[in-house]
DNA sequence: TATTGTTATACTCTATAACTATA
DNA sequence: TATAGTTATAGAGTATAACAATA
């Protein structure tokens, strides 16, 4: 029995998860701060960067974000000059999201970061361990029926 | 190109870990509403279970929850019946929280939850990957050094 | 009548500070 | 004076509902 008092699910893959998934996510948005971004508007970043320009809406149901909630995150993020707004011409009802120059130069420097990371997360790894890692992450993962780009913390629960 | 939207990221450690991760923890939250409990509750009386009694400080240094926060919890589980609160006689001003036959019996039945989250996490795993995956987490966890017991999710930002 | 974007309101969670009783 | 527990207040984040413009 440590001093913090052991527990009985400490080496439970639940806990395990959960424990270093909290951590990562932590650091991820701890080194974000130095970007003058939030994990949500990278999320909504990196989305576009795969598929631009998308709508409010739609970048809402791809993120699990609900529409009311992504109007001033996209607010903060034309006033960062990551965005631009841009009112539809075949549907008036809706707003096409265009990156900036800045918004995908900002893109490329986090995933640099997320490499960085990834490199500091695995460094008591082996090559192939890392490797070994990542396939049984994504085994869990799709079991899991967990999308590649909607992270549950970013995501709202109602939709 | 997927319909989602790729992400550059999609296969980082970072990502699937923390991506993972919360969901691992929101299915153990959602399990844990059939015991009546959060899982912030859950860590008092876990650590409770390996080192009793502590007093609401202790309880507060260890889980990294601030004391603050630790009246409004012990309060609802004393309420709840799984835990009371006896007057330090050594130091008059603690309250040593001492858990119920009922406390313990929740123990118990999470920490079976527990068991059964691990086989469902780890069904698409043969034996020997669930050995591995265990090994490596460990290993990440120890190089971030999280405490066995501290959850960060659980835990707050400032103490 | 349905949908997109928007706004307002309420509710939850937590951060900060201050209070009391004991030491 | 320092510490344990408590309470109050304010702030951030989010859920719900309702609205205007357009389809």
């Amino acid at each position: 029995m440590d001093e913090s008092g052991s527990t009985a699910f400490a080496g439970s893959i639940a806990f395990l998860l959960s424990q270093v998934g909290a951590r990562s996510a932590q650091l991820f948005a701890e080194r974000l701060v130095a970007y003058g971004i939030e994990p949500r508007a990278f999320a909504v970043l990196s989305n576009l960067a795969a598929h631009e320009p998308r709508t409010q809406q739609q970048l809402a149901d791809v993120l699990g974000i609900h529409r009311n909630n992504m109007v001033a995150l996209i607010d903060q993020m034309e006033t960062d000059g990551l965005v631009r707004r841009l009112r539809g011409v075949a549907d008036r009802r809706v707003f096409e999201i265009h990156t900036t120059h800045s918004g995908r130069h900002v893109v490329d420097q986090v995933n640099a970061l997320v490499t960085e990371l990834d490199q500091e997360l695995a460094a008591p790894l082996t090559a192939s361990q890392r490797t070994t890692l990542v396939h049984n992450l994504q085994k869990v993962a799709d079991h899991l029926g967990l999308a590649p780009a909607v992270h549950p913390h970013v995501a709202s629960q109602t939709r």
